[in-house]
DNA sequence: CGGTATCCCTAAGGATACTG
DNA sequence: CAGTATCCTTAGGGATACCG
């Protein structure tokens, strides 16, 4: 039923530059949003725990994302006062569901790592 | 037998910064990846085709893409030779069991949407 | 049509230092 | 500990032009 206009929102179409999903998926499909979820999905953590568990991010680059997730409602933040302080970070519900298609997919490239290898081998020698 | 070295890709970790699963990870859910992925989920395509179809992708960044999936092992690249040339993209098995995840991540976010946009004005009014 | 090559600029992102 | 702020570098990525 659609004419040959631009798709728009009236259906969230991910294709399409300007749709709220198509800039949700962006986020989090983005290099650290998607480890970092990933990470979350197997329980909450504290900020410098998911640093040393998402390997190589940098204090900014996580700080960023997490406010970005934060915003998106991906994430709850829960902030203990106390001395010393602690934030604790966790998945929303809706977070929580991102998480578990992320999952699967890094599970499926964990486990074809080696054929991936192999394609890159015979790529490179052609 | 694997020396004292950096642990690399024994049991393939997504978080680990040089294992293949995690780079395979990146490649795969870069901003444009992904879409391309998407799309091929739906059939094969042809490379302008596939630029109407990725809303806003550049012909530089669909090609790097491309090749970028193709070396992975996850697009092959069918060339017909004849006038007009073509050559037509489509995914490998691989390709395909991925882009089923991507798909349903995408379904996902599409149906959030809104969801998305309340929780992005919540924030934004604090 | 299906690209590659070049140019150029912005924004992603790392390192470091400092604050509550 | 849990971050922001600043600075700086690199690479992502768009526009254009041109080749098979």
């Amino acid at each position: 039923m659609d004419t040959d206009g631009p798709a728009q929102d009236l259906v969230a179409d991910v294709f399409a530059r300007d749709c709220t999903s198509r800039a949700a998926f962006e986020d989090v499909t983005s290099k650290w949003a998607s480890l970092v979820l990933v990470a979350l999905g197997e329980g909450s953590f504290r900020f410098n725990a998911l640093r040393r568990k998402v390997d190589g991010v940098s204090e900014k680059m996580l700080s960023q994302t997490l406010q970005t997730l934060e915003r998106d409602g991906l994430v709850l933040r829960d902030v203990v006062t106390a001395i010393p302080p602690r934030v604790e970070y966790e998945l929303t519900a809706l977070g929580a569901a991102v998480a578990e298609r992320l999952r699967d997919l890094a599970d499926l490239l964990e486990a074809s790592a080696s054929q991936v290898e192999t394609a890159r081998r015979d790529y490179a020698g052609r």
